[in-house]
DNA sequence: GTCTATAACGGGATAGAC
DNA sequence: GTCTATCCCGTTATAGAC
């Protein structure tokens, strides 16, 4: 965030001519919220389009127009196309791992997990077009984000092998493979966000069905935990 | 297939001026034969593209010169890059769903499932374009297949649905939910697949891998069949 | 800061020679 | 059947008025 909005501060500074002594900074401050209010909307609008069409199947004119804004304005926010891309995966990379980081050695882990996949449902529920985001980014081997995408997931999928490791050690978990434990909590959790439209087209339901999400929850914690609890 | 072919097929009779009395058939026959040869090469480049960069991201031209045949001969085998597209989902669908479609009320249900991850962990390895191709599609909704995909897999979901009901009644499987159950298989297996980019750069390795193989299977399994088997 | 106009480019699809 | 040349459109990004 604070690098990305280098650059739209340094435009302000250009662009708008100051008389002696500048605004006070209470105006400056107000311009600033203005700005990063725009750059959310902006930033929002591009989710939507992004997560659904894809990088190439959304033109910077649809993210425009869905943001109510000109596509003159939405390039004086935004350097060009990649860098608004570059931005979006980059603020939502901490909210979107933050139910992993949530892992304790000192939790039971039967807690730990139920509260992941509780967390995660939540956020597919909530939050789909983010989870479809990252879904389509890392398919295609991340080749704008790349290198720093993985980068962030490999500290800390490396910390929570640690996590699991402890807990296995402690006999409170089946010897599983820690990796493989984490894959499978994303792939089953995420499914729900990255194939709603799968998985509303052969249900009829989504997990804003308050029923239906029950039900998800409850198969989920009671499939993974029967098999990773020590027997 | 039949039906992609009969575009090629009216092209050629407009297309070859024929002698009285036409070729003999062992000369159409090989023709036809060269036809379909040039068509499973543009669609094998088709795929890998498509695959990775999605529909938007590829162009036509790329597809051609990975298929080693000029732009204009790729549109006089396919009408546009739409039919292309449509064309080898097409013909992927089938194989694609063939494992779930070997479920069988007659089986065990733990052998059924073995075999399904089995078949499925084989299939993410030797084919992951495929893989790739379908989530693609179906987390854009399917936009192009559409129709036709959601409605093929309806079909054969509600089939295993019943199958996975009769498991139930005869006490050979916990109470799962079928529809979770199947949502569940295909996302933990699928995942390797999908998400491969990803699984080598956490862990270094591959389904390629002989030892790396053995462990997914062995963790989906052991995990699945825990939690499903009656207690 | 915001808008319009336009330059510059790439892609899909067609025409027509061979 | 195959190729090249070309048309035309949509898209990104910039220039410049206000």
């Amino acid at each position: 965030m604070a690098k990305a909005n280098d650059k739209s501060r340094d435009d302000a500074d250009l662009a708008s001519p100051r008389k002696r002594g500048g605004p006070s900074e209470a105006t400056q401050a107000r311009r600033q919220r203005q700005v990063d209010e725009k750059r959310r909307v902006i930033l929002g609008a591009a989710l939507e389009l992004f997560s659904t069409f894809g990088f190439h199947g959304t033109s910077v004119d649809q993210i425009a127009e869905r943001a109510d804004v000109s596509k003159g304005n939405l390039l004086y926010y935004f350097r060009n196309k990649d860098e608004l891309y570059a931005s979006l995966l980059r603020e939502l990379l901490v909210v979107w791992l933050a139910p992993l980081r949530a892992f304790d050695p000192a939790q039971d882990p039967a807690d730990a997990i139920r509260g992941y996949i509780h967390q995660k449902l939540i956020a597919s529920r909530d939050n789909p077009a983010e989870s479809r985001l990252f879904c389509l980014e890392i398919m295609q081997g991340a080749p704008i984000f790349g290198d720093e995408l993985i980068a962030n997931l490999k500290r800390l999928v490396d910390d929570k092998r640690t996590v699991i490791e402890q807990w296995i050690a402690q006999g409170k978990l089946a010897p599983v493979t820690p990796h493989h434990l984490i894959f499978f909590l994303w792939a089953t959790t995420q499914h729900y966000a990255d194939f709603s439209f799968q998985v509303e087209g052969l249900t009829g339901k989504t997990l804003r069905n308050r029923a239906f999400f029950a039900e998800v929850e409850r198969s989920l914690c009671d499939i993974v935990l029967a098999g990773i609890l020590p027997h």
